[in-house]
RNA sequence: GGGCGAGUGGCGGAAUGGCAGACGCGCCGGCCUUAGGAGCCGGUGCCGCGCGAGCGGCGUGUCGGUUCGACCCCGACCUCGCCCA
């Protein structure tokens, strides 16, 4: 009979299936977000948008799939979703397309977008195209430029020339763009070097503290530290030292140096320049001047990394010069040394060799003297030499040997230190960051033209807003790769000033990519608006985005601007709120098979094509969702697949077949020993609402491979029931319609067809799974009645006894207590204590002997 | 060198103070089959004892601590990953 029974059912076949429903959802406008209905309850769900490299492997669909259930899962409650999706499409690697393959970037890039659109499509994701977003679109571009005018109007960007981290291929990158000790271009790896260049900044420091106030942010703890190590404020003072007037010049120079230790300036017993210093050349004394020099020419040639290194034995040269130590009026030798930089700080330190490792290595090195200022306050070998610095963080220890400071300790020396001098004028408290302003131009074509002229007349001048955008020119001749084609195109170069129509010559500078991607949510609202940046009403209905996705690799960059951007955008009256993100969430990252950074110069690129045409997406969709945490990624393997696919297929014969019987079991078409009719329907029951509590927590708390796990367990306990009276009764049938309708996030596609032949069955029209109201849980029937209460002697299980709910713990006990194996292990011995523990979830008997 | 995170069967992983190994893969046995790379049922941490139902011991990177009870909390160490120097 199974065989023929079978024959009735066709097979559950995703290829047939699939695309059928996407194209139905997208008739039916599923993924549609009418973004002015406040009826619902709206949630913003945004997904970092991808690069398109035209390929979408296997780590697009880990982002993506889960974040298209959550969304899902989310319309199912009642909430009026938005989850836009978009391209961050400038960016290098379409230029070095260019150039290799003679093709233009906004082709290779255009071509790409739409590969990859028609990819996106057999995912079955929920994304509300109409608002797509593209870059490198002059109608997104544009807004750049305007938010840059406007900054620059602001006094939040600026000109300067710095020394600047530079790359041979890639032109200047930003400070997090260099990467690892050897200091390589984050994109081509090849080695940066320093160079002064004229560069557009954004004044990113002026929000240092703001930004390092995660107040109301529902982020990761990893993320938080790591951006408020990267701000990485510091509070100490800023303390004048005097060149002292020596033979070979009359001083009077001020050295300025911060320093978080103030109360240790009593054993300041030198000092050291970085050998970049602007002073250097005007103390050093004729003596030292070649040693200097050559110490000079020298340092230039390291990288930071050495030069920072704690072990490295110490080098320097005295300049010949002495500064006067302002709080004891003692002459102190100035020296330089390359561990002073000359980009952090004022490339100045005030060297306290007792209390600071590396200044103790260096008056070791080159014998300077070393003066206890602090001590424990209760240490009584005040005397001993010491053998390494005495660097301590305990606000108990004192000062000594600062003349009438002593005895203070280390925090109210600091301020009474400071204090007095700030009265002399020689110190102040101060604040210093580690983070730098946010260096902006690149010196590439594809990217976004900085919007300003340098006329001959007015210098800069920014680019009116109604003249904007200022477009890439269509035409791109990469004649020598690594130059900007911009320097050499007359047609871009050559224009008139829009301030007194002189002649003038444009930026030929773009923005880093960063800047796209540091308000392209607000844009996504309303992408085709060409009166502003922002709706500025549907922003501040819709942000800031209630739930944002992506991997961890973007903790300080990404992110970080983003924040910056926001402010900034509040402070320019474009938007209202102060922070992009309430909520973000990591999704880890699937490596290659080899547990390397899936990329296609390593060869590694898993296509998630094959696995689709084979299993169909929805198997693909549950077994990213199976493998692990979301949060975890891994190597990828694709061992197991065949479980989760099985799974399916289980389901579809549960819906479709539930009379049928397997011909493998033995006991099919009988319900399970001591159960009757009743009893079973109950046992379905409670197991599909027992299934429904715990897989909402695990959609809302995004842990999908749990949730995976509890529907086959309940797919598993109704598949024990096919064939037998239970089957196809009330019970039974709500059980199958719960696991459709949690299925439907997870799986979209099966469960539509599964639902559709429901209602069809049933004699009902037709109606979409996906605009169904996610079920309620029944706590009654969830409850059970009979319990297992695990036995412990000593806290080794010694045997397990099923109960009835209810009963007290008194009761219990007795129970517990006449079991054999519990009388065998107490063997004679009378309990000490008997611990009835989690609210009786487990009996402990604990006995002395 | 510093910060953060992780370490559990042959494999992916579950359990975050209370039955270690849910769920799945793989493997073993069976059913159904002309066939099985389909489907279904059962078994499966390791070691030992027993014909057997079963019984006992060990077990979450290592060592120590807290607790009636520790994969989980604390301390030290080892290994790996990420971030920063």
């Amino acid at each position: 009979m199974s065989a023929t029974e079978r024959i009735r059912i066709d097979r559950y076949d995703p290829a047939e299936i699939e695309p059928r429903w996407q194209q139905r959802w997208e008739e039916l406008g599923l993924h549609r977000t009418d973004l002015t209905d406040t009826a619902r309850p709206r949630y913003y769900l945004l997904t970092m948008y991808p690069y398109p490299s035209g390929d979408l492997h296997i780590g697009h669909w880990y982002i993506v799939t889960p974040t298209d259930a959550i969304a899902r899962h989310r319309r199912m409650n009642g909430d009026n979703v938005f989850l836009p999706i978009g391209f961050d499409a400038f960016g290098l690697p379409a230029e070095n397309a260019a150039i290799k393959n003679r093709i233009h970037p906004a082709e290779w890039t255009m071509r790409n977008i739409g590969i990859m659109r028609r990819q996106f499509r057999t995912m079955g994701a929920t994304f509300d195209w109409e608002h797509e977003v593209v870059t490198c679109d002059p109608a997104y571009y544009r807004w750049n430029q305007w938010i840059f005018v406007k900054l620059l109007e602001a006094g939040l960007a600026y000109r300067a020339t710095s020394p600047v981290d530079w790359c041979p291929n890639d032109g200047t990158l930003a400070r997090e763009q260099v990467e690892g000790a050897e200091r390589r271009c984050w994109r081509c790896g090849s080695p940066v070097e320093k160079r002064d260049l004229a560069q557009w900044f954004l004044r990113l420091t002026r929000y240092a503290d703001e930004l390092l106030d995660f107040t109301g942010l529902d982020w990761p703890e990893p993320v938080r530290i790591m951006q408020t190590n990267w701000i990485g404020r510091s509070e100490g003072a800023e303390i004048v030292f005097t060149v002292a007037t020596d033979a070979h010049h009359a001083g009077g120079q001020e050295i300025r140096v911060f320093t978080t230790r103030p109360d240790t300036l009593f054993g300041a017993t030198f000092m050291v320049l970085a050998p970049e210093h602007p002073l250097v050349g005007a103390i050093t004394s004729p003596g030292q001047r070649a040693a200097v020099d050559a110490y000079v020419a020298q340092a230039g040639r390291e990288t930071e990394i050495e030069r920072l290194s704690a072990e490295r034995e110490k080098t320097g040269v005295p300049t010949g010069a002495h500064a006067i130590n302002p709080v004891n009026g003692e002459r102190i030798p100035i020296w330089i040394a390359d561990y002073v930089l000359a980009g952090y700080g004022t490339g100045a330190i005030m060297a306290v060799p007792a209390h600071d490792e590396r200044d103790f290595a260096f008056a070791r090195e080159f014998d300077l003297p070393i003066v206890k200022v602090i001590r424990p306050v209760d240490a009584l070998e005040e005397r001993r030499e010491l053998t390494e610095a005495y660097v301590s963080k305990a606000e108990t220890d004192v000062l000594v040997n600062s003349g009438h400071f002593n005895a203070l300790s280390v925090p109210d020396g600091s301020r009474a230190i400071v204090e007095w001098l700030a009265s002399k004028g020689e110190g102040r408290m101060a604040v210093t960051y580690r983070v730098r302003d946010w260096l902006i131009s690149r010196q590439r074509y594809w990217g976004t033209p900085i919007p300003v002229v340098y006329c001959e007349a007015d210098g800069i001048v920014p680019v009116p807003p109604d003249q904007l955008p200022v477009r890439l020119p269509e035409t791109v001749d990469y004649a020598g790769s690594g130059d900007n084609p911009l320097r050499r195109d007359a047609t871009f170069l050559d224009v008139a000033c829009p301030r007194c129509g002189g002649p003038a010559r444009r930026e030929t500078d773009t923005m880093d990519t960063f800047i796209d991607s540091s308000w392209y949510w607000f844009r996504y609202l309303s992408p085709g608006l060409e009166t502003g940046a922002v709706d500025r009403a549907l922003a501040d209905a819709w942000t800031p985005v209630d739930q944002y996705t992506g991997g961890a690799e973007h903790a300080v960059m990404h992110l970080l601007y983003s924040r910056f951007f926001t402010k900034a955008l509040r402070d320019l009256g474009v938007v209202g709120e102060s922070e992009p993100f309430k909520r973000l969430f990591n999704q880890g990252q699937i490596l290659g098979a080899d547990g390397e950074r899936m990329s296609k110069s390593r060869g590694n690129v898993q296509d998630p094509d094959e696995l689709v045409k084979r299993y169909g997406a929805d198997t693909v969709r549950l077994f990213l969702m199976f493998m692990g945490p979301w949060d975890q990624g891994g190597p990828w393997s694709p061992t197991g697949i065949g479980g989760v696919h099985r799974f399916l297929g289980r389901t579809w014969t549960l819906v479709l077949d539930p009379n049928g019987r397997e011909s493998g079991d033995p006991d099919a078409g009988k319900l399970p020993p001591g159960e009757d009719a009743a009893a079973s329907e109950k046992a379905i029951r409670t197991a599909a609402h027992r299934t429904l509590q715990v897989v909402s927590a695990e959609y809302a708390d995004f842990r999908f491979n749990t949730m995976v796990a509890h529907l086959m367990e309940l797919a598993n306990t109704l598949m024990r029931y096919r064939g037998t009276q239970a089957a196809g009764g009330a019970a039974w049938d709500e059980a199958v319609r719960m696991l459709l309708l949690m299925l439907a996030p997870a799986a979209p596609h099966a469960a539509e067809e599964l639902w559709s032949r429901r209602l069809a069955a049933a004699g009902a029209p037709w109606s979409s799974i996906h605009a169904e109201r996610w079920p309620e849980v029944d706590t009654a029937a969830a409850a059970a009645e009979e319990r297992e209460v695990p036995v412990q002697v000593n806290g080794k299980l010694r045997d397990r006894v099923t109960v009835p709910v209810g009963l007290s713990d008194a009761e219990v006990e007795a129970i517990v207590l006449a079991r054999d194996k519990v009388v065998a292990a107490l063997d004679g011995r009378t309990p000490d204590r008997v611990i009835h523990a989690g609210g009786g979830r487990l009996v402990n008997i604990v006995v002395r002997g």
